[in-house]
DNA sequence: GCGGATTATCGAACAGTGTTCTATTGTTTC
DNA sequence: GAAACAATAGAACACTGTTCGATAATCCGC
């Protein structure tokens, strides 16, 4: 049998290689040329199956939103609705700092993003059953979401460049940075003082869950249970 | 006098035209080409008052948080102080509504950024007359920012493609969208049936002010009062 | 088996981007 | 006035997403 003179792809292979791309070198290294190369073969086949390269990040997106909806299908049995909500918000959270780029891609294109849909549903479904009315629940789906989304989004934010630049380890230049805020006036930035401690050894997931159970003990107070 | 050869410019002017050229058009529009033309100058000279596009964007926003930072000056001497946050919450919010390049970059590089932590210090100082620990102080003040930062930047998302397709109105092309959600199997999305009224006549401002009343309601919880 | 139509692959070419570089102009300083 | 310096200007570079036509592989009716 001769040898193949060229690639064969599919829709599947390409968001595939899409997802790893993106997993390992990050956003900025999804182009069109890395993409074709590391499939093998050429930049325009990959225009047969995509017709544009955000059309390529909400495929990957949905795709990995499909692979939480399935993880998280053990989370919403629980008999605390809100605990409910919590898991599954916690899940999608930890996807997202898995995968950095995920979160800025996420709630974008609905009309792709099937699962992002099922996701909102699974949310709202657990609200269904608390005393609240249609709007109170949209606005709490709503919200959630937003919280999570854009909480993930601010922290999968990549370090300063000075990071790099200084070749410290990851703790030391956070220590530099909080000396930064140190050095500020006391009298001007009291609150800044007083937390700068915390700051310098937070963990971003207590800080993201902190947050997330502000939220919900809102809508628990909301729902009057 | 001869007239000018060249022009003059200043950081302030480039600055300015960033901030001009950001709200006519968007994010996409800023283009060093198209702010040296604005300028009425070259391109290279751009470069002798700002060493990247990103710096372009980050003095961009701390300008604007700077205005902000000034007219919230008076929203932060009413006795609740939750109440205060509120209003400087709000007081972002609409400014991320009227310019919605701006959540994008808010809270990158606080290095540059001064007016960004002349915000997180003044909400936090609120918090510091509540019956909290530190933790909970930093960890409430990350968690507001992210999410006034989130819920803007979700809904500073340009409208899809389709809609200029289209040539609806936007309330038009909003009743076509909800119903596609109406279109959706009954049995599998009760929620997405239940809400979607809600759905396509809500106000964007309605549903943050919502979330963000859960979430300092679950703070004033926690803080006792 | 054959031939035409369809599906898919490929890479050169295009327009646009941020950034670098060097020549040039204007201004200051002595 | 002349040398030193601060700013301006735009051509050139490397890189991007996207388009397009040429080509290869496959399929289908005969």
């Amino acid at each position: 049998m001769a040898p193949r003179k060229r690639v064969s792809h599919s829709l599947e292979n390409v968001v595939e290689a899409t997802i790893d791309l993106l997993d390992e070198s990050g956003e900025g290294a999804l182009t069109f040329r890395a993409l074709a190369t590391r499939l093998g073969g050429g930049v325009g086949s990959i225009y047969w199956y995509v017709s544009s390269r955000e059309e390529l990040l909400d495929r990957a997106t949905d795709e990995v939103m499909g692979r939480v909806l399935a993880e998280t299908d053990a989370l919403v049995d629980g008999p605390d609705p809100i605990g409910n909500v919590r898991a599954v918000s916690l899940a999608m959270f930890e996807e997202m700092v898995r995968r950095p780029w995920l979160g800025n891609y996420l709630m974008r294109n609905t009309s792709v993003q099937t699962n992002s849909i099922r996701i909102f549903e699974r949310l709202g479904q657990q609200l269904m059953t608390l005393d609240l009315s249609p709007k109170q629940r949209f606005h709490a789906v709503s919200s959630i979401i937003s919280y999570v989304v854009g909480v993930a989004v601010d922290m999968a934010q990549p370090p300063p460049r000075e990071f790099f630049e200084s070749g410290l380890e990851p703790a030391e230049f956070m220590k530099a940075f909080a000396d930064g805020w140190r050095a500020f006036d006391a009298d001007e930035f009291p609150f800044i003082h007083q937390i700068v401690d915390e700051f310098e050894r937070h963990d971003d997931v207590d800080v993201f869950r902190s947050g997330l159970d502000m939220l919900l003990a809102g809508l628990r107070q909301q729902a009057g249970a």
